[in-house]
Formats: C-alpha cells, sequence, structure tokens
DNA sequence: ATTAGCACTTAAGCTTGATGAGTGCTAATT
DNA sequence: AATTAGCACTCATCAAGCTTAAGTGCTAAT
C-alpha cells in the first residue's frame, strides 16, 4: 500500500499525470484489446518516466478501483469505473470526417417515404458503421397523435384501417366486419372521427371511444353507433414494442467478446426485447447522449458491452431513441460522434417529414 | 482397393446391408457430429456384424464418394452425396409432433391482419422451431395484381398512396405533389385507376401509364393526366427484393460450424441477399419441398450449410417460399415436415386472406 | 464371406521446462 | 520527498515429449 499523494479532497481528484496514465491504459487498451504494463505504458506514453514509476501510480489508480488485473501478472485493464471517468472526460469527442458525415445524411433519401422506412434505414445505418448491435425505437404509437384515419373497404367483409399520426408514423390493419357498409358510409364514419378527434392521442381516443359504449342515448344514431364499433376496432390496444435491432452478428463476431458463454447470454439479452425497451425509454427523459457503461445491472448477460444513445425527435417532442451496444473496451471517441450526428440527422428528418 | 461385390449396374446402387450401414453412419453423425469408426458402428447398428466387416463396406462406401476421413484414422464422415442419397431416400420423413403443428398453425392468428405480418411471423417461427437461419420470400410485388388503389391527402403538398393487391399484400408511399389537389378529386382519380385496371398486374399498369405518358391527345382531359401523373408515382419501381431473415445468430451459435473462417463467410453470405433470392426463386418453378446439400455452388460461404424450401401460395399461383439454412448434418427427419407444414398453413391463411 | 489379429496412424490430453512480461518491495539516487 | 534501479517472484504462453484411445488397412485364419 503506497500512501499516495492526495491533493484533492475526493480520493477520485487525481494530478494531471495520474489521469494522464490512466489515459494512456485506456487508450491502449482501446486499441489493442490487450492488458497494458507498466513497461509499455513507459514507452507508449509521451512523460518521460520509468517503468517503477508509473507501476506506483497505476498500483494507486488500482487502489482506487479504476483498473484490475487478469492475473496476477500480465498487465491492467481498465474498469468500468475507468470508463465512466473517460467518458465524462471527454470533453468534446473527434469531429466527424465529412465523408461520414455524408453517409449518415443519406439516410433520409432512400426513398424513406414513411418514418417506418427512415427508422430502419437508420438501424442499418448504425450497425454499418459501428460494426456493432444498433437498437431503434420507433415514436410510441399510443403518444402520437392522429393526423388522419381512413377506412377503405377491400372487399365484401374487409375494411382496410389506416392510421396516419402527426409524427408520421402510418399503420395498416384489416378488420373485418359483418355488416355491409358501402364505402361512401365508410367515407361518413372517417370523416366524422377525423373531425372530431384530429389532434387527440390515439390513447386518448381509445379511451374516449370505450367511454361512448356507454352512453345508449346515441343509440339511434347509425353513423355515430357504426363509428364507435369501427373505431373501436381501429384503435385497439394494439402496440407490439417497436424496437428495430440490427447487427447483432457484429457483436458475436466481435474480437473482444470472445468467451463462449457470453455469446450466449448475449443472444438472449437480445432477445428480452422489453428490458431493452425498458432502458431505452429512460433516455428520452433528458435529450442529448448518453452512455451506459457495463451493462450488467440492467441487462444480465451484457456485462462487456456499452451502450450509447441519443433520442430524435420533432420541434414538439421526444418522439424515440437511437442507439449502438458494444463492448465497453470500444472507442468512444468514434462512436458516439455517429450516434450523436445521426440522431440529428433521423430529427431533422422526422420533423420534415410530420404534420405539425 | 477392395474389388466389392457389384450386384447392381451402376456403382450407386448398393445392396441392403451397405446402405443400413451408410443410413447408421448419417444418424450417427448426425446426432453427435463426431466421425463415426468402424468398432462404434458395430455396437450400435442392430446387425451383428463384427469392425473388421464393417471396415471393408466403409473403405467400398469411400470408394464411392459416399465417406470421407477427416484424419488418417479417426472415423469417417458422410460427404453431401451421402447426405443426398439419405435425404432422397426419405420416402417419407417424420410426422410432425402435433405440438409443433399447433405452434405452426399460431401463425395465422397472431394478429397477422395483412400479409406481411404473416410472413414475419412464419420467419420468426421457422428460426425458434428449427434453431437455424430462415429465410421468407414475400410475394413479388410487381406480379401481384391490383386489388385496390386509394390515394389520401394527409396535408397540403403530401398524398399518401395505398396499394393493395390481390395476394393480400399492402403498400404505402407517401409522394409529394406541386398541385393543391381536393379530396374529391383524388377520389377520383384512385376510382379512375381502380376501375381501369383492377386485376391487372403491378408490371403491366406500369408499363400501361408509362405508354399513355405519349397520348397527348387526351392532355385536355384533366383527371386523366393527373390520374396518369400520380399513377406513375404510385407505380414507380419498388420492388425492394422482399426477403426476411432470421435466426442469423442461431446459425453462428450452432455447435456445428465452428471454424472462425466459416463464420466471417456465412455472414457475407447473407448479406448477399440477392444471391439468396435467386435461389429462392428457383424453387417457384415446382411445387414441393426442395433440398439444397452443401450450397457451395450457390453461395460461396455456405459450403456446411443446405438448405430446404417449400413453396407457399393461393389457389391460383406459387407466390413465394419459405426456407432454413442448417448444417448439412442437420437432422432432415425433424426439418423437413416443419418447413412442409409450415408452407401449407402459410398457404391457407394466404388464400383466406387473398382476394381472388 | 466373415472375422481375428496385428502393425501403424493420429488427435487429444498430460506433464515438463523455458521464456517473457509483469508485479511488489526495498534500497539507492536525485 | 520523489523517482528510479534492482531483485525476487508470479503466471500465462508455448513447444517438446510422452501416453492413451480410437481408428485404419492388411493378412491370415475360420
Amino acid at each position: 500500500m503506497r500512501s499516495g499523494k492526495k491533493k484533492g479532497t475526493s480520493e477520485d481528484l487525481f494530478d494531471q499525470r495520474t489521469q494522464q496514465v490512466l489515459q494512456g491504459i485506456i487508450d491502449n487498451f482501446i486499441s489493442t484489446s490487450e492488458p497494458v504494463g507498466s513497461r509499455t505504458l513507459s514507452k507508449t506514453l509521451g512523460l518521460s518516466l520509468s517503468p517503477a514509476t508509473i507501476r506506483n501510480i497505476m498500483s494507486d489508480l488500482s487502489d482506487q478501483g479504476y483498473l484490475t488485473q487478469v492475473h496476477t501478472s500480465g498487465g491492467r485493464i481498465p474498469t468500468n469505473k475507468a470508463y465512466r471517468f473517460f467518458v465524462d472526460s471527454l470533453v468534446v469527442a473527434d469531429k466527424l470526417p465529412e465523408q461520414l458525415q455524408k453517409n449518415i445524411e443519406e439516410i433520409s433519401y432512400q426513398g424513406a417515404s414513411a418514418v417506418q422506412d427512415l427508422l430502419i434505414n437508420t438501424s442499418h445505418l448504425l450497425a454499418g458503421l459501428t460494426k456493432f448491435a444498433s437498437l431503434v425505437t420507433a415514436p410510441k404509437t399510443s403518444l402520437s397523435r392522429l393526423q388522419h384515419i381512413e377506412f377503405i373497404k377491400i372487399s365484401g367483409d374487409r375494411i382496410l384501417v389506416i392510421l396516419v399520426t402527426k409524427s408520421g408514423l402510418i399503420k395498416n390493419r384489416v378488420v373485418e366486419c359483418q355488416d355491409q357498409l358501402s364505402q361512401e358510409f365508410l367515407n361518413s364514419v372517417s370523416g366524422f372521427l377525423n373531425e372530431k378527434f384530429k389532434d387527440h392521442s390515439l390513447l386518448e381516443i381509445r379511451k374516449q371511444i370505450l367511454d361512448s359504449m356507454v352512453e345508449d342515448k346515441d343509440r339511434y344514431n347509425e353513423l355515430l353507433a357504426q363509428a364507435i364499433r369501427l373505431g373501436k376496432k381501429a384503435f385497439e390496444l394494439d402496440q407490439p414494442v417497436e424496437l428495430f435491432i440490427e447487427g447483432q452478428t457484429n457483436l458475436l463476431m466481435n474480437q473482444r467478446l470472445h468467451e463462449e458463454e457470453s455469446k450466449n447470454s448475449l443472444i438472449s439479452a437480445f432477445e428480452q426485447k422489453s428490458a431493452i425497451m425498458d432502458i431505452l425509454d429512460q433516455t428520452m427523459e433528458n435529450q442529448g447522449t448518453r452512455i451506459f457503461i457495463g451493462l450488467e445491472n440492467e441487462l444480465s448477460g451484457l456485462q462487456e458491452c456499452s451502450l450509447i444513445t441519443a433520442c430524435y425527435g420533432n420541434k414538439h417532442n421526444m418522439l424515440g431513441t437511437i442507439g449502438v451496444i458494444g463492448p465497453t473496451s470500444m472507442d468512444y471517441r468514434r462512436i458516439i460522434p455517429v450516434v450523436d450526428y445521426t440522431a440529428k440527422i433521423v430529427s431533422q428528418t422526422i420533423t420534415s417529414q410530420s404534420y405539425d
């Protein structure tokens, strides 16, 4: 145990040299994924310090929980605490190379006429650029507000319901209907619903329609009755968690995560989409990029992974989240700006496509 | 070189005992994925033959290309030729357990109101049941025939185009339009297009519309002019190869394919979707289950994989293909009926949902 | 035609020892 | 007082050598 020089009050405030050493270790480990030893560091680091000195510093850092050793001898690797420090002290991430910017901007052109397409493109893009797994959540349907609803009779007893939300989501579903309803009548129904519910959230609409069920007084009004009946079917709780995941194979192939068992738990982690959604939902609270390091608490199976997220939205609200899951030892400096800029472009595109 | 007893004229027609031995080797290898030797076989096989005799038979089979050895000593494994023989001689595959039948039948209930949902469910189901990778192609949009088209004005300059095909596909796209068109006018346009083109294939419609461009004589008819303009946008070549792949991770995790390099080539094989589509398209020619063993010729990277496919369709046509990719040493007896029955259920469901 | 016996091959598992990168500690140096 | 050199020690990795078990081909006996 070395007493060390505590210049700050907190043990976590270390002097510049210590910080540089830690920085060096992290950098080194990120690029090689090999435990880094005092000798190597003495050479790579710009400072002219002997291995022995560095050893002392490293020992301090170990005591404070920033480094661990895989085996008694054989270099040290950064802990999650170290990554946390590293990421927090990244005042400004690398500027995104222009070529990458262009690549990202393309997602809004690739024939993404609907928001869903845009999100799928985004997911694809992120997985491709980062070579990790990408996550993208769609705007919550139930919170979106109604832009337009339409009923189209496509055969005797089948009606296609089309729902367009202010945020630009388009949903179809086919409902069956016993009564023979003419297209003219369906038009009146959708006209009625559009008039009455435009700008209301789907959740709200659903509640109101269910309430209306009770009001029997209007039962004589056939239009109203059918509107309620159809509306009930159209707005029925129908919100499969919309989460696009891509590039899981990237993660499985990744050099840094190659213990057999960890791969299996990785897969099962991806299978419980609801847990992932929960985390992503949290990120909607405050704008900007968020970084989760070592996901063991939230998602068992991803101990050695970090999650980088950013929200997208239109001028009024945050609508959803995009993110990337990669090994804790990923190159944060490169990945963060990619996620960041992508979210920005998604927001821009979605703003231009949404109807408020 | 043992002369062997050739009872048939062709060298590939061997007597019953030889066949049983080959069968035994394949069975054994399928269940253990270990090279199988003469001693083991002598015990597991029902016949009371000494290892030496079996060795002789195995030697013959090797000569004829049905078996190979990984190392000079250490048992033999079946070649693709052996699997081919094995599969062809499977007169009837196992009957599907009732529980599995039920599982498969569920795909048609899971709120699959549209054909696309059904296909996604199917892909998911196949990957889950087989623990391999699943492939599902959607019906070719351009060959589908028009059931209904509709234009909905959703904001000043944006029009939502909805296309419903006879096969039950529903496609949306948003097009922008400078002219301010009223919803009433759009209704006339869609009425016109529905009337004129119902039951025509989308490909055909597109061609006719492009041709119409030339007929300037009707330029005075505003309805017609707009119908052509909008129709052109609506039917624009817009057929991203619709192929659903799921469970690639299953395949990567599979015990039987664990050479590092083969995994990488596996991934890249999945990335060239068009090559996969080509193979799947072939299968549409003749109905029924087809089995491709050792895909090295068609798709480099899948040397050690087999593909089992079956088509689905409605009463008139074959519409698409479903399939499973797994290791050549998969349990064909189990997998084939799964694919088979799933295709049957998909066909049934799609028939009940399509409009002709 | 079948089988037993034998010499030979090979992958896989085990021990052994050398190597090298790294560590902690102490004493010398600045 | 901070830094450094030196030293004994630890441990993963690798290669070499050895054994074992399972398998093969061939020949001779049944």
